[in-house]
DNA sequence: TTCAAGATTTCCT
DNA sequence: GGAAATCTTGAAA
């Protein structure tokens, strides 16, 4: 998809990447899945954003920059998460990916997968990328891809063309996960998911969107 | 200079 | 149900 589709406001965007195929071709492998799971972050007015309050560290530059370029970072001392950058450049807003229902390479991503869950025969499809840092290791994608632009030839890009939408029509809301500590930002409804899809990341205390 | 907590996941009890 | 894995950041000392 080309740079204005990912030009605008944060919670627009997470609600129209649900259906979208988010495409990786890393270590010489191509891979994608549908995203099912979104959450939008709001930028400095956001206390569960990395860039409340306007701050500007090395690890969120990214979020900083341009939209439809990837914001990678790398948390709780092992895991990485990746969000899609929105709004306009030099606005710190963006898109958290949470939930993939896996449709290409699969066989990679249970390989790439198998290395932390030991038992890879009993490695169900849905613990592929049914979370934001399982997603990120089915898919290769770490802080080496932090900053890339997803409308160029790069190894990350959302495809064109169909809205693969299993669930058009029912998309369903809720309050972000683990961002208890954000006070009222951790009531608002800013996560969205397809509603039933069994590759969403946890049983979503979810709402329909109205 | 230290410390606690985090946009998480896995494994063990 | 709870702890461990251990990088990054901001606030306390």
């Amino acid at each position: 998809l080309h740079r204005p589709f990912f030009a605008r406001d944060a919670r627009s965007l997470a609600i129209d990447l649900i259906g979208r195929r988010l495409h990786s071709s890393t270590q010489g492998v191509n891979t994608a899945g549908v995203i099912v799971e979104t959450e939008a972050y709001l930028g400095v007015i956001d206390r569960a954003a990395h860039t409340f309050g306007g701050r500007r560290t090395p690890r969120n530059a990214s979020m900083w920059g341009p939209p439809g370029h990837a914001y990678v970072y790398f948390t709780y001392g092992l895991h990485h998460c990746v969000n899609i950058v929105a709004g306009s450049p030099g606005e710190p807003v963006a898109v958290l990916i949470r939930a993939l229902e896996p449709v290409e390479g699969l066989d990679v991503m249970r390989r790439r997968r198998s290395v932390r869950l030991r038992r890879a025969g009993s490695l169900a499809d849905t613990l592929l990328c049914s979370g934001p840092a399982r997603l990120c290791e089915a898919l290769g994608i770490d802080r080496s891809l932090d900053g890339v632009d997803l409308c160029g030839q790069g190894p990350l890009w959302i495809e064109a063309g169909g809205v693969d939408r299993p669930c058009a029509g029912s998309l369903r809301r809720g309050p972000r996960v683990g961002v208890g500590y954000a006070g009222a930002w951790a009531q608002e409804p800013l996560r969205f998911a397809a509603s039933g899809n069994p590759h969403v990341s946890r049983p979503p205390p979810l709402q329909p969107l109205a």
